[in-house]
RNA sequence: CGGGGUGUAGCUCAGCCUGGCAGAGCGCUGCGUUUGGGACGCAGAGGCCCACAGUUCAAAUCUGUGCACCCCGACCA
């Protein structure tokens, strides 16, 4: 550990009034900060706990601390980052015409009963009760909270439309925190609704936000693609999502290097490959005895994966259902779980799929009856697809949808995969991960009219808000942007979210010229508006050193005797390693480039 | 919730098999020497060895049960 602050007065206190005499009303620059006085403890090596790159430089550099399993405390200089950080998608929020608001972290119960999601929530809502028992929820998003503000102010069509929005503190009991700030228990979002008269305006504020967010991420530093999305929990209907790729990131987008569609791995469209043409023959029984997967069954038969026709279990919010598909594909669970607009979708446990009489690995819907049948396109259109016999150890050849077999329900529940064709240009997907940094929704009126959003509109009708719900999460923005931005000796701030402008190490500060060159500068840097750091600690010059590299400040200033010899300071850049020396008087035009 | 891993000083970790005084490096405090890439000397401070229960003359160490944290899967910003 370094030290960062010393009980002695530093030679800076030492020689030099405090906050020197200032005219200008105070700005972002004034006062510079003393790392002898700052509160920050860096971190040679970073605790264990920590495996991405962003969580280790967090905690090495200090900017917030774990309190308990996603929840983190921020020190002075994480806190300045998430500031500016806000203060961008504040501006640009702003810019987009959107206004901010703010509500309350605490919702009775009773508002989320209305809409359905207190249970649809499940486990994730911190429930709390008040005194007399009255039962509430810490929010983890605000579309019920805001459609009830919205609810209040809206009663004409010439009200609308609107978009508010709010930089707020979410609460959502994950079933697991992860990644330092990537997934937290309590965390900040800027969360923007907007409130339309119908879909086509609505689609004119989504097209507002959405290039709201594309700013915010290129001001931020933070190379972000927009792709196709599910929309989850959340509900809605068109969604896209903001990811920023990168090796660890939870998610898995599918991207066409052909024509640019992009989309996340739980919602991507693909052109399944060909069914092999066939005149429908007669079903056969045949033994395979101890075959139980569709590349055994594949290689035992002499026959290619999407001749066969793969069954899977599901428990779809306590109801099994049987689900085929094509051999050669998976299944999407989130498709499924849509397409059964189940609220929950388990794997159907072993004692489960015995009780429903069926032979895992030989299982079939032929002859199946008492459970709904799901199946995706593929099983239903192809022809002679070898299938289980329900009967250990044999399977049937030939089956055919519609003559031995009928499912319920046919509908997209293939998962794509790398290598995939493209829906829309038959290239072969790619698949990447990232994560994900924003999300945009059309939700249409799931939340206007259980909440009671309504409008009058021109003819005196009465009608529903359409909204639209955009959410960034800040603290996990922070984390990727360090993930985009750094090295092995640490962070490398874009200047936009950068906690100082600029970082001074002042060396051998006994000597009277580097005092005085060290007064004048923080003087001109102040004056300038520019936000400093001046490390005046009596440290040696590696501790220094090794800590501006770990803190990341665009621009390093060093104020010693040796720089002052070679006629002015030592200007470096953070992130090119570029140093040069620049006389003292041209330190703040260089830094504003 | 399922699978894996880890809990010992502020941090990184030894010690645990094979039970017997609580350890190292870094950091921290004081004094001194240092001052361009995590310096050096001397002297110090700092521990409920995650918790509880058991086995034992004796438990950081063995057994059991919890809990916490991290990682992999199901959720989301």
């Amino acid at each position: 550990m370094t030290p960062t602050r010393s009980k002695r007065p530093s030679a800076l206190d030492r020689n030099l009034q405090p906050a020197a005499p200032f005219n200008s009303p105070p700005e972002r620059g004034y006062p510079p900060m003393r790392m002898s006085k700052l509160l920050l403890k860096t971190l040679r090596e970073a605790p264990s706990e920590a495996e991405l790159a962003s969580h280790k430089l967090i905690l090495r550099a200090g900017l917030a601390a774990p309190l308990a399993a996603g929840l983190y405390c921020f020190t002075p200089v994480g806190w300045r980052v998430i500031r500016r950080i806000e203060a961008i998608i504040r501006e640009e929020m702003d810019r987009s015409g959107a206004q901010e608001v703010h509500l309350p972290a605490l919702h009775p119960i009773e508002t989320w009963e209305q809409t359905g999601r207190a249970e649809a929530m499940g486990q994730t809502l911190f429930r709390l009760a008040d005194r007399k028992e009255r039962g509430f929820v810490l929010g983890p998003t605000h579309e019920e909270v805001m459609a009830f503000l919205a609810a209040r102010a809206i009663q004409s069509y010439r009200d609308l439309p609107v978009t508010l929005y709010q930089i707020q503190t979410k609460f959502r009991d994950e079933p697991r925190p992860r990644g330092g700030l990537v997934r937290l228990r309590e965390f900040t979002m800027k969360d923007a609704y907007s409130f339309d008269t119908g879909w086509d305006t609505l689609d004119a504020s989504y097209d507002a936000a959405f290039a709201a967010y594309q700013r915010i991420f290129e001001r931020a530093g933070l190379p972000v693609i927009p792709v196709a999305a599910d929309s989850g929990a959340i509900g809605g209907k068109d969604s896209q999502e903001f990811i920023f790729l990168t090796e660890d990131g939870e998610d898995e987008v599918l991207l066409c290097p052909g024509c640019g569609y992009a989309a996340n791995g739980e919602k991507a469209d693909f052109r399944r490959p060909p069914a092999l043409e066939a005149v429908p023959a007669a079903m056969e029984k045949v033994a395979t005895p101890g075959i139980k997967t569709i590349p055994d069954l594949a290689a035992f038969l002499k026959v290619e994966p999407r001749q066969t026709n793969k069954a899977v279990f599901y428990r779809a919010d306590g109801k099994p259902v049987f689900v085929c598909i094509r051999g050669d594909l998976d299944v999407n669970e989130i498709k499924l779980k849509n397409t059964l607009k189940a609220r929950d979708l388990d794997p159907l446990d072993e004692a489960a799929v015995r009780a429903a009489g069926l032979v895992a690995g030989s299982a079939s819907a032929v002859g199946l009856s008492g459970m709904l049948i799901v199946a995706d396109p593929s099983a239903v259109e192809a022809t002679n697809l070898v299938a289980g016999a329900n009967e250990d150890g044999f399977h049937l050849l030939n089956t055919n949808h519609g003559r031995d077999w009928k499912a319920d329900v046919v509908a997209d529940i293939a998962l794509a995969r790398r290598g995939d064709a493209c829906a829309t240009c038959g290239t072969a997907l790619e698949t990447r991960h990232g994560m994900e940094m924003g999300h945009v929704f059309k939700l249409g009126t799931i939340y206007s009219e259980p909440i009671g959003v309504y409008y009058l509109d021109e003819a005196g009708e009465r009608r529903p808000v359409v909204m639209g719900s955009y959410g960034i999460g800040v603290e996990r923005m922070l984390a990727a942007i360090i993930e985009a931005n750094h090295d092995s000796n640490g962070i490398i701030w874009p200047a936009s979210v950068a906690p100082y402008d600029v970082h001074v190490v002042a060396l051998n500060l006994d000597q009277a010229a580097v005092l005085d060159a060290v007064a004048a500068l923080e003087l001109s840097l102040a004056e300038a508006g520019l936000s400093v750091l001046i490390d005046d600690r009596d440290e040696s010059a590696g501790i220094k050193f090794k800590d501006a590299d770990l803190l990341g400040i665009p621009y390093r200033v060093t104020v010693s005797p040796r720089a002052l010899d070679r006629g002015g300071l030592e200007l470096r850049n953070r992130r090119t390693g570029e140093t040069e020396i620049v006389a003292a008087g041209e330190v703040v035009t260089r830094v504003r480039g």
